[in-house]
RNA sequence: GGUCGCAUGGUCUAGUUGGUUAGGACGCCUGCCUGUCACGCAGGAGAUCGCGGGUUCGAGCCCCGCUGUGACCGCCA
């Protein structure tokens, strides 16, 4: 039994003509001397007819149950007009079935394989291969597929060179926690996984290749997130003698061609907004804006200094800022509870509590409205109109940024404040700090990363005696919608530089070596000027399809505790391994 | 590391102030049915209420601990 074509594809082209089909049982209807099957394959469902004109296929309907994966032949029919389905593709048609055969048989799944299921989502992971049957999740998985054909095709296009790079690597401090290898060969040594190639294609431009790139695994052995995963594919490239405009430029063809290739839309690449990182923290509150939701972050801090509101007051006094969100028509559609919530809520960001005014006709409403009997100047600085809810954040700037950002993003949500008519709004977010100031290392850490080259006018704060917390790097974030799709700079490529920078980081000469003596030797001899940027795959491939997690565009992803239900990995392993690593676990078999 | 949720037949869930025969829907099994596509009808099976402890005459429900799980904060150069 040969299949001539996709369950999902038979239409009224086919009419008439005989087709052998394969697929899954999705449901059966059984009318006892009459049964419907509905049959799926990865393109659709086409509903077979089995009737007592032809007993033996009759019979095997009888017995199929869903999941059942079966193989029939038949000959493609009209329907009544008054039995046609236009829930699917094949709706106008049916297959009258002269022979049927079950390929193989499945017991009841443990849950029903149709879009929107509702299982949680451990059971789906457990039993991924039956979750990856839904339409939804083939169509996830293609999404990414057509960004990955799009990206090998431009890349190649324009003359870049796919190289691969080491999956068991060297272990390098700064940055995100590695996975270990242990090596057999030397017990006590250990392999990490990289957190990305950057290393490797640096040296690469190094190696004169001029233009890498590669669909790389990356693994950061930090907690999970709805858009982050242990292990992740990055889009990563590195060009050689490019500006960081240039750079940009090609990365927007390529966003361009590619939001063509995958979901046909037309990106007018013109539109794609630049905002400085101050800029962007000051307007929005976040390093990666949501560029569709019109509202913006007001600073009040110059007009409330003076108030009577003493939380206000005081926050300005202590150092702090004031700044406030004028969310359209948001008065009428929070109460006093719903506030209560959202105040509740953003004590996770370290905010005390709430501050918030309704915006009426002849001025403001609300707890704290006695304290600005003249509003005029809130309203003036916010823009706020008749209608509007103002929500205050005041305190610590970051504390007022992380807890604004979440309140423009959540109203906009509530309120459909979304804007439709811009859906995907991409931007880029430049001139980066250079460095952090780590609590946990009570030191100056890398923003980026230790190879990321400043502005060439903030040199000088690399050097001794200045303060690098005013060093700006030539670095560059591509956002989407509010999420980081990647990030990417152009390198130091001299060691003066990169020694600085080092020693900036607070790395001894003696423990530069050690940790990246290879590119700083590499950079003796004739590195040329570089830059690149990585691209994460699986948040594009998110977005593009409309997730909300990033697991449901990938095959096999981990849960929110680093665990792969299906397989149960990590999972112990037995001493003899262990004893072949050099390794002891204190409680090991 | 922390915060907040959740855990009841295969699945999704209801379960009042602590006293129920633990209810429903879907699924499953048997039978009937020639136009369904959420097929229908009749019948049936299926639950240590996540685990352990406590309070109580009595716990699915209250308390404590644990485990699993989800979201978030920290973390993610």
């Amino acid at each position: 039994m040969k299949r001539t074509t996709y369950a999902g594809l038979v239409d009224e082209k086919y009419l008439g003509q005989t087709v052998t089909l394969t697929g899954w049982v999705q449901k059966r209807r059984d009318f006892g001397d009459l049964i419907f099957v509905d049959l799926r394959d990865r393109e659709g469902i086409v509903q077979l007819t089995f009737n007592a004109t032809h007993p033996a296929a009759l019979a095997v309907a009888e017995t199929m149950r869903n999941e059942f994966v079966i193989g029939v032949t038949g000959t493609v029919i009209n329907r009544d007009a008054s039995q046609i389905n236009h829930k699917i593709q094949s709706g106008k048609i049916e297959i009258d079935v002269t022979e049927a055969e079950i390929l193989g048989t499945s017991k009841t799944p443990p849950f029903y394989i149709e879009d929107g299921v509702n299982a949680n989502e451990e059971l789906k992971l457990q039993y991924r291969y039956l979750d990856l049957r839904r339409p939804e999740m083939q169509k996830n998985l293609r999404i990414r597929s057509k960004i990955m054909s799009s990206a090998m095709k431009f890349m190649d296009e324009n003359d870049f060179i796919n190289i691969e790079t080491p999956i068991l690597a060297k272990s390098t401090p700064e940055g995100a926690r590695d996975y270990l290898v242990p090596s057999r060969i030397f017990p006590g040594s250990f392999y990490a996984l990289p957190q990305s190639p950057q290393l490797f294609k640096q040296l690469l431009m190094g190696a004169g290749f001029d233009r890498y790139f590669q669909i790389a695994r990356a693994f950061r052995d930090e907690d999970l997130r709805g858009d982050r995963q242990p292990e992740f594919t990055q889009m990563d490239l590195e060009t050689s003698f490019m500006s960081a405009d240039e750079i940009r430029a090609l990365v927007n063809a390529w966003v361009k061609t590619m939001m063509h290739d995958v979901v046909g839309f037309e990106l007018d690449t013109t539109k794609i907004q630049t905002l400085t990182w101050q800029e962007a923290m000051a307007r929005f509150g976040t390093d990666k804006p949501d560029l569709r939701i019109s509202y913006e972050l007001k600073d009040l801090s110059a007009v409330v200094a003076d108030s009577d509101f003493g939380v206000f007051a005081n926050a300005v006094k202590a150092g702090g800022v004031v700044k406030a969100i004028a969310v359209p028509g948001g008065a009428a559609h929070y109460s006093r509870k719903d506030i209560d919530k959202l105040a509740q809520y953003i004590e996770r960001f370290g905010a005390k509590g709430l501050a918030w005014l309704k915006v009426t006709a002849d001025g403001v409403s609300g707890p704290i409205a006695k304290f600005f009997p003249e509003a005029e100047a809130i309203l003036a600085a916010t823009g706020a109109q008749d209608g509007d809810l103002l929500l205050f954040g005041a305190g610590r700037a970051d504390v007022v940024a992380a807890t604004l950002d979440y309140l423009r993003r959540q109203t906009a949500q509530d309120l459909h404040l979304i804007d439709e008519t811009n859906p995907w709004a991409f931007a880029w977010i430049v001139d980066w700090p250079l460095f952090e100031y780590s609590e946990e290392f009570d030191r100056w850490i890398a923003a980026h990363h230790p190879f990321t080259m400043p502005n060439e006018a903030d040199l000088h704060y690399l050097d001794e005696g200045e303060d690098p917390h005013q060093a700006h790097a030539q670095s560059y974030d591509l956002v989407l919608n509010g999420y980081e799709l990647g990030s990417g700079s152009i390198r130091i490529h001299r060691m003066d530089v990169q020694e600085k920078m080092l020693k900036a980081l607070g790395f001894t000469p003696e423990a530069a070596h050690e940790a990246f003596g290879f590119l700083l030797e590499g950079m003796e001899y004739g590195f040329p000027p570089m830059g690149g940027i990585a691209l994460g795959l699986d948040r594009l491939a998110m977005l593009l399809a409309g997730q909300d997690n990033i697991r449901e565009v990938i095959a096999f992803p981990k849960n929110s505790r680093a665990t792969e239900p299906m397989t149960e990995a990590p999972t112990r392993v037995d001493g003899k391994q262990l004893n072949d690593l050099g390794l002891f676990v204190p409680d090991a078999d």
